[in-house]
DNA sequence: TAGCTGATTGACT
DNA sequence: GTCAATCAGCTAA
């Protein structure tokens, strides 16, 4: 069973936090490939320059819309990277997703990344991510809770560790600690 | 229509 | 450590 809508609807800070441990999972056809989500980035409102809210007005309706909808959006012109828009409708916020420790499916992933299986690279970065899933803008406004894409519950409910820092890789407003990760994970993306 | 930028990655020195 | 690849969506004209 997916997370549910209300699991959303609560700021994007808390959400990333909450996000972590959590199975990502995409079907594609017959193929099912997923991933628990161990490292994630808060993206805020207007307010955050860093956030796409702030910049991109093709991006508002999703945005301001009600949360567990995807974002997915093109970087470097090569890289898709999948966001979870958080928050209720008129309440601006995402979260980034960064890396999942792969879990069912590794083989297409790695097929899909051209990578051995087992690699620890199989699914740390957003691009890395986007691509071992199958993940493309074609999925940008799917809804999380029902549909190809979807996020689950943790396993159980055993505490993670999770650690905190700046986020990485955004030119505007660095500094602000909202990315998260799970502590000690080894499938977490290097750092800049 | 042309030019610019970026929430990145991987190959190379 | 440096740097090229590559494109959606914006801006200026």
């Amino acid at each position: 069973m997916p997370l549910s809508r209300a699991f959303y609807f609560q700021s994007p800070r808390a959400l990333a936090r909450d996000l972590l441990g959590c199975v990502l999972v995409s079907r594609s056809g017959s193929i099912v490939t997923s991933g628990m989500i161990v490292e994630t980035e808060a993206y805020l409102g207007p307010e955050d320059a860093a956030s796409h809210a702030a910049f991109r007005p093709g991006s508002h309706a999703l945005f301001y819309g009600p949360g567990g909808i995807a974002y997915v959006f093109r970087a470097y012109g090569m890289h898709d990277c999948l966001n979870a828009i958080a928050g209720d409708v008129g309440r601006a916020g995402c979260v980034l997703i960064r890396a999942v420790e792969p879990l069912q499916g590794a083989a297409a992933m790695a097929r899909r990344r051209g990578v051995p299986v087992g690699s620890r690279r199989l699914a740390s970065g957003p691009g890395n991510l986007t691509r071992a899933l199958g993940v493309t803008r074609r999925h940008n406004g799917a809804d999380l809770t029902a549909g190809p894409l979807t996020i689950e519950p943790r396993d159980g409910d055993r505490a993670q560790p999770i650690a905190r820092g700046p986020r990485v890789g955004i030119a505007r407003d660095p500094g602000r600690i909202l990315r998260f990760w799970i502590a000690g994970n080894p499938h977490v993306s290097r750092g800049p």
